[in-house]
DNA sequence: TAATAATCAAACAATGTGTTTTTTATCAAT
DNA sequence: ATTGATAAAAAACACATTGTTTGATTATTA
């Protein structure tokens, strides 16, 4: 990749950075991270067509990080044995990305409009939700799989958002026995 | 209230409903409201500030049917007595009258974009979550009861969303089962 | 160094928002 | 039924923002 690029995308993704700490994603306007970003329109433009596009891109930026050695692991991470155990390091290892991620985070969730990111979160969170649920014995539940991944999924936001609201005040580990404890059944 | 008046909010409520339907509420435009509901842009904007301000007034106008009843019956929901009879009762109310708003619950949450929406929903919701809480028997839980709280008004929107997307196959009765079943612990 | 690629600056059309003004129609109260 | 008040319509407007295009300039790669 062309140094310039680079230097011309970090400008970009900072900006933006700085920009949802202070306003609604809603209200920053392509001018605000020209000026922000000290680049020029056009050249904004020659890397993204939209905001949207370009929070989609910081989106899958982030999730690399929160989610990649997971991921690595997840071969590794054997669902069928001492599922529980598993689970909660995988969702331990999660809170500890995130809490490096925590500018963004905190810009992002503590946003009005955030279904964008929450969208692509929930893709890729969902993975592991389903290999969870694979594995798991389902006994006397008569709530559809589905509803129950969503809730799963859903519950994990809302722990997320606790977390960020309170400025990450609870231990990784702390935070996923919150998550396993309520979301799990 | 003057008839004029009157059937100029009818006819943009009924706008709004039909292009709610058709696309995202980011893309609706003034415009499209104008079109649809017949009416000239002045007198749009004799009725409401932005878009956004529209979304607000049909949101609590819908509240008010949903919750109205529920809320009407609050004192006499006795919490403190037969806690979870008396929240099934509530829950499975609140579900018959957003079936009875079928055409706007369909068309908002299917949406891509319903953060002020749903910010209401939970500011209504919140009300019932509090004071079942607030009789709810703290035994042996570690979790936080503001957490609590919000995984409750939040499961409760997830169960919904399910509900909306199956077409509202289930019963009022079944779906408020799901919801206790899977929500309140 | 020469070719390539990215940036910049500036101007532009297109779209949407929100305001204002004037004229016309409707309503509510007497 | 008349009248005074209120609402709606129509049209034009300033303004902000988006997304595109141009040509000149600068940095990079090989």
């Amino acid at each position: 990749m062309d140094k310039r690029s680079e230097k011309t995308v970090n400008a970009i993704y900072e900006a933006f950075a700085k920009l949802i700490n202070e306003k609604d994603y809603d209200e920053i306007t392509i001018q605000d991270l020209l000026d922000k970003a000290n680049i020029s329109r056009s050249t904004f433009y020659a890397h993204y067509k939209t905001k949207d596009e370009l929070l989609l891109s910081i989106s899958n930026h982030i999730f690399e990080h929160v989610f990649s050695k997971s991921l690595q692991e997840e071969k590794t991470h054997d669902f069928s044995k001492d599922l529980i155990l598993n689970y909660r390091h995988l969702i331990e290892h999660i809170f500890y990305h995130v809490r490096d991620e925590k500018e963004l985070f905190v810009g992002i969730l503590s946003n009005k409009v955030n279904s964008l990111f929450l969208m692509e979160f929930r893709k890729h969170f969902s993975k592991f939700v389903t290999s969870y649920y694979a594995n798991y014995p389902m006994i006397n539940n008569s709530i559809p799989v589905e509803l129950r991944k969503s809730l799963a999924i859903e519950d994990f936001i809302v722990v997320l958002k606790y977390w960020v609201k309170n400025n990450f005040k609870e231990d990784p580990e702390e935070i996923a026995e919150f998550y396993i404890k309520s979301a799990i059944k």
